[in-house]
DNA sequence: CGGTTTATCAACCGATGAGTTAAGTAAAGC
DNA sequence: GCTTTACTTAACTCATCGGTTGATAAACCG
């Protein structure tokens, strides 16, 4: 994605079969074949979105012998979590006075519509 | 991304400008005017992005005029917290009932392997 | 009316994504 | 030591993404 570790993580988490792959590690580790054998795609496919996952920091990969063993790794998870729950108010219908301060800031700018160094060539 | 609702939603997250004219209208409706004005990308740039929010269903757009000001929609922000929410027991460390027994009978499948129609040619 | 403001649509471009097949690495097992 | 098993890397295809410029639509303003 972009760079950013939250794009990162939000971007892995953009397909179905990589989520299906984190409610499968939730049920604790797994092999790449393993992961694979659900699905309808190569082997090879699962590498890449195992990849994916971990560059998302997602998943951890240890070594048991020729096995190479996937770990749910649950810390962006929580991430992601804590960041939707900034908006939790929105879907509560509950605003604090902050938020009220702020929307009738922003109504009032759309009516009185002056002062703020906008960009007026 | 790949259609589903979850996907098109992740994969509208998955961009920092995107999460930015998020943020902005959590303090109140906004024009795309007012949405562009903060980055240095084109005003086209801006539209494309909010049909990608408005497709994931996370804002709406009116009309005033020749306005068209967006609002926050925050319903799918409130399912990809109960998404993420799934997840809570792992990055708590704490682990039900269920999810020991699911750990343990997966640890016996690397172990013991065998019965469990698998993929052997 | 003509011009300005607000926003979208269309066509294009380079980069990235998800998938493929084929080849390569690494450890185990006989 | 050779084969098998497990997985990764490489090279390619094709679609989509994020951005651009240029044209267009629609509503207001004088």
């Amino acid at each position: 994605m972009t760079g950013d570790p939250l794009s990162e993580v939000f971007g892995a988490l953009a397909d179905p079969t990589r989520r299906a792959i984190l409610a499968r590690l939730a049920e604790g580790e797994a092999t790449v074949n393993e992961l694979a054998e659900p699905f309808p795609v190569s082997l090879q496919a699962i590498s890449k979105h195992l990849k994916v996952l971990e560059r998302a920091g997602l998943i951890t990969r240890g070594r048991d012998a020729q096995w190479r063993p996937c770990r749910l790794e649950p810390e962006p998870l929580r991430e992601v979590a804590t960041w939707a729950e900034q908006y939790r108010r929105y879907w509560e219908g509950r605003y604090d006075q902050l938020d009220e301060y702020l929307q009738r800031l922003q109504k009032e700018k759309s009516d009185g519509q002056q002062g703020e160094d906008s960009q007026r060539p």
